[in-house]
RNA sequence: GCCGACCUAGCUCAACGGUAGAGCACAGCUUUCGUAAAGCUGAGGUUCUGGGUUCGAAUCCCAGGGUCGGCUCCA
């Protein structure tokens, strides 16, 4: 006897089998032909497996379902392995294709050995023998079988990777059977579930190719790799690509180049961006706010050099570890090797050792912007967000392993108020641990437990959500970083905080104590924008170019109506600039519709028109970005307005209603 | 670094084996204008670089550089 309790409370008995669609059936057709799978005491099944003696209970997922979509997307990924093994032959490999739930653009991908190189050209071709399979509507079943008879399967399909992972379950896991997904030509290993028939499938589309290397082991082959999407209305899939489409309208390099903020080019050198007038001002505005915070939390600056001797990096363990991540080193004719630095640590350290300290003085917090430059792998670049030189909002804080927590917390609330200031409230944070079975690590591992420990009492403490994630940690300790992502949904680290045990012991710092003694220091590593580069790269996108007028470059556009107000836009320009607004008027010889659509281009906050009637009354007719006309105000009060907006940082704006004219 | 695509005027793009072109921007002139593009004229090119194939290459082939999407990496 099977007894089926729904989600509703009500329950159903059946005396011989039953299979969750039977169950949908005896609900209603509707359910029976909008069920996808089901969930069966939690877990999601396929909508034809047998249930078992016993009570259950069942919940029919339909495409309203979240998990559901996995399930097509997954389903959507064997259809175009099952096309592109017609359409190449069987010299094709399949490897693995899963769905993915959190990816921005993409739905599924699957890789493939292929006999010849395809490119996105292909990908229509693909894309229609799919569509064939879907008119089809091959029913899909599931067999389970013993790892023996499913190796004998593949072994004969001649799938090498398929036979690989089999082999790999047995060994590692201990698997005994696994369960295969059968579809007319098609076979797969997969755990499942999956829609019952091709059929389901009706709106999706294939994106692009990438390579991936198998296992994601870049020792291992390099793969084709098939990106696509699908959803279960055609509605819904030409809504996410005009989504992406859009999202791309932000992207920092595009508007970077269209508001004149930076340039990276090829003369210079790949990965070495140069600030443009308009981007400097957005840096200092940001580098000049945040200098005033970091000096009411008792920081002082320094300034460093922007190379070191080689042998300073020996001592700090960045050479020759991270050889390969630095610029070469340069040869003297005095036989010295320098490098361009990779991180200002080994500099301040050498600040702090050049005095004697005393428990008294701690914590010691050394500031700076010091740019570093690192030797990124060449498709590794992006604009402003992976560069290989950049400049890092850093500071090394000493202090005593009992003042620790507290520093850490200070720097988790700096972090946060930069975030939060500039409304960058879609980041995630993370906790990088070390990878136990790596080698890269310094220092001893106790050092390691404490600094984790450390970490883990202050986000306790703070409440914040985090993630630990193994292998995330610096070489010298473990770190807390606030990562955001970028207009296409890829993750970024920006702030970090860095707890380090090891470079004091490496450079032997010391302090002396209470007790008349030497002892160790601790070392705090952060940044809380990461750096002002991929800050700003992130900002760009998070504001798609329309900055708050605190860091807007221009803040105010004046515009007059013809040549003959030029002198009063001078003038109101020249008032503006008394009071430290940024503004420019605009003499072209253009009409008065096109300058305000120049300036509306360039994201300018805030507009002034001014004309014969301006003249008059000393005011300036306001027009403000993303509203509108305010009307007429007299020009001492709309710079007044404005400085205390610019003031706020955000968070007060002037001029919020809109004129009824 | 690896896989694939791409690189033409300052910018965005067209021409795809037969005289390199458009729009925007820029310069000059005309217009003096009231809330998102006035008109005319002009200037602007080593078609990324180097080799090759061809009577002829922006276009086809090879090598290098760069960019983009992934992968790997990211102190």
């Amino acid at each position: 006897m099977i007894v089926v309790k729904l989600p509703d409370g009500d329950s159903m008995q059946y005396d011989d089998s039953a299979t969750p669609a039977r169950v949908a059936g005896d609900i209603s057709s509707r359910l029976a032909s909008a069920a996808v799978a089901a969930e069966v005491n939690g877990a999601a099944v396929d909508l034809n497996v047998e249930l078992p003696d016993g009570e259950h209970d069942l919940r029919i997922l339909t495409n309203r379902d979240e998990q559901a979509l996995v399930i097509l997307r997954h389903t959507t990924a064997h259809i175009l392995a099952q096309a592109v093994r017609r359409l190449y032959g069987n010299a094709v490999q399949y490897t693995i294709g899963p769905a993915l739930t959190d990816d921005f653009q993409y739905g599924f991908y699957y890789d493939f050995d292929l006999p010849e190189p395809i490119s996105a050209e292909d990908l229509p071709k693909i894309e229609a023998e799919m569509k064939k399979i879907v008119g089809e509507n091959i029913p899909i079943s599931r067999v389970e079988l013993s790892i023996d008879q499913a190796r004998k399967r593949f072994v004969e399909l001649g799938q090498d990777y398929k036979v690989e992972m089999i082999e790999d379950l047995a060994r590692d896991e201990g698997v005994s059977s696994v369960s295969l997904y059968e579809q007319g030509d098609f076979l797969d290993m997969c755990r499942g579930p999956h829609l019952p028939a091709t059929g389901k499938v009706k709106a999706f589309k294939l994106i692009t190719t990438a390579g991936a290397y198998w296992r994601g082991d870049e020792n291992n082959k390099m793969l084709t790799r098939i990106y696509g999407i699908a959803f279960f209305e055609k509605k819904q899939l030409a809504a996410h690509l005009e989504r992406i489409k859009e999202a791309k309208k932000r992207d920092h390099r595009i508007l970077g180049k269209q508001l004149g903020l930076f340039i990276i080019n090829d003369t210079v050198g790949p990965g070495l961006p140069m600030w443009m007038p308009k981007g400097t001002i957005i840096r200092m505005e940001l580098e000049g706010w945040l200098r005033g915070e970091l000096l009411k939390r008792g920081y002082q600056a320094v300034i460093t050099p922007h190379i070191g001797k080689v042998d300073l990096y020996r001592t700090s363990g960045h050479y020759p570890y991270y050889e390969h991540g630095l610029f070469p080193a340069m040869e003297t004719d005095t036989g010295q090797a320098y490098l361009l630095k990779p991180m200002n640590c080994p500099h301040h350290i050498q600040i702090y050792k050049a005095e004697q300290h005393s428990y008294r003085d701690l914590p010691v917090r050394l500031s700076e912007f010091g740019t570093v430059y690192r030797m990124e792998q060449s498709g590794e670049l992006s604009g402003l967000i992976r560069v290989r030189g950049f400049t890092q909002d850093d500071a090394h804080i000493f202090c005593t392993p009992e003042q620790l927590e507290a520093e850490i917390e200070s720097c988790v609330e700096l972090t946060k108020l930069v975030l939060e200031t500039l409304g960058l409230n879609d980041y995630r944070v993370r906790i990088g641990l070390r990878d136990p079975d790596s080698e890269k690590y310094v220092g001893e591992s106790e050092n390691w437990d404490l600094a984790e420990e450390n970490i883990r009492n202050v986000v306790r403490k703070v409440g914040m959500d985090y993630a630990e994630e193994p292998g995330e940690a610096a070489f010298y300790g473990p770190k807390i970083d606030f990562i955001a992502r970028d207009c296409i949904g890829r993750e970024w680290q920006l702030g970090t905080i860095q707890v380090d045990y090891n470079l004091p012991e490496r450079f032997d710092l010391e302090y002396i104590g209470a007790d008349n003694t030497a002892h160790r220091p601790v070392m705090i590593h952060r940044a809380p924008l990461g750096s002002p580069e991929r800050f700003i790269g992130i900002l760009i996108e998070h504001f798609a170019g329309a900055f708050p007028l605190w860091l807007a470059p221009v803040q105010v556009a004046v515009l007059p109506v013809s040549d003959k107000f030029n002198d009063y836009a001078a003038k109101v320009v020249s008032a503006g600039r008394v009071a430290g607004l940024r503004m420019e008027s605009d003499a072209s010889a253009d009409k008065i519709g096109a300058k305000i659509r120049r300036a509306a281009m360039q994201k300018v906050p805030y507009i002034f028109v001014v004309g014969q009637r301006e003249v008059e009354t000393s005011t300036v007719s306001v027009r403000k970005r993303g509203l509108g006309e305010v009307g007429a105000v007299a020009m001492t009060e709309a710079l007044d307005k404005l400085k205390a907006e610019r003031d706020s940082r955000g968070a007060e704006e002037a001029f919020t209603e809109k004129s009824d004219q």
